[in-house]
DNA sequence: GGAATATAGTTTCAATTGTAACCATTGGTT
DNA sequence: AACCAATGGTTACAATTGAAACTATATTCC
């Protein structure tokens, strides 16, 4: 009687049950760099924007006069990032930065003319991309989508956070 | 009478509609680069793994003899990526490489016994990563995800494909 | 008032990644 | 057989990104 039928050490040989496409970190990753490429493709060919630059004129669109520190936390960009697409926007001045007089480190920035103009014109191709994206589902579906986003994103700052404790 | 009540050029002023966090394409973004940071960092520091040899791991785990080109189709990475990964697990021995009898351009790969020694470490705990990501969600929730991942995935690339006509 | 400490933002350098060019080999065509 | 296009894989170079160091200003606390 070789195999017995209680609980030896009959290991499992060397692993399936992970299947990388299903594996969950593994599709959305695959998603999200697809869905990026799309469309910082059409970005950068229509605006020469990059996705970094987009962000942070979106929420100079609608919070002007943030500090740059400021758009970071809105854009969950670091700083660096910020600073390097700040530039580049300066550049092309589509934003404009003055200094804050209580405090000279601070600056503050906002949408140029021309940055507006920009924006008038990305945002509605940016809102055009997701719609296409979300078409495939269901209006009820796309509220579960909403939701399940959510809650994931929460669960993996919390993740995040005990790992740094 | 100043507003003419039928169509006329009355633009929306310079476009809220838009907020960054409620938008889809951002949202993903950042909460694949959580995931896959919270991951990516577990499995450097235990295994010294980057997440493209763990790709190539997993895959070479469920079907052993594949070629370069084979692992870049199953992992969705490009080949100079597999490339890269191939290399470096080859440095550390953890993969073995031949080369194919009838047509000496195609590499056969395969895992070495010390790595799959450390597949059958990393495997369970990736799960367990996902696992705990997905205890956010109820078990009904987790299988529309898996829906809805699969159907955005599809159009994702089917927007993709129309673009490089 | 003057150290020490903290914060805003930039710069620098190294590591990662993407693109294109590049061998080597194979398969097809004449 | 000799050429030419296609394929598998690697190399080289440029662009992007991340981490740490740095400058400047502001704040704290002795």
């Amino acid at each position: 009687m070789t195999g017995p039928k209680e609980k030896v050490a009959d290991l499992p040989p060397a692993g399936p049950a992970l299947q990388l496409d299903r594996f969950i970190p593994y599709r959305l990753s695959v998603l999200t760099n697809t869905v990026s490429m799309v469309i910082a493709g059409a970005y950068e060919r229509e605006f020469g924007l990059s996705i970094p630059q987009w962000r942070v004129m979106a929420v100079l669109a609608r919070y002007p006069d943030l500090s740059a520190v400021e758009v970071a936390e809105r854009t969950a960009m670091d700083k660096v990032a910020v600073s390097r697409a700040i530039q580049g926007l300066l550049d092309e001045k589509r934003v404009l930065r003055a200094f804050d007089k209580g405090d000279r480190r601070r600056s503050i920035l906002r949408l140029s003319a021309a940055g507006q103009a920009v924006y008038t014109r990305v945002a509605p191709m940016a809102l055009r991309y997701e719609a296409e994206l979300l078409s495939a589902l269901s209006p009820s579906d796309q509220r579960t989508l909403d939701r399940l986003l959510t809650r994931l994103m929460e669960q993996a700052k919390s993740m995040q956070a005990s790992r740094d404790v």
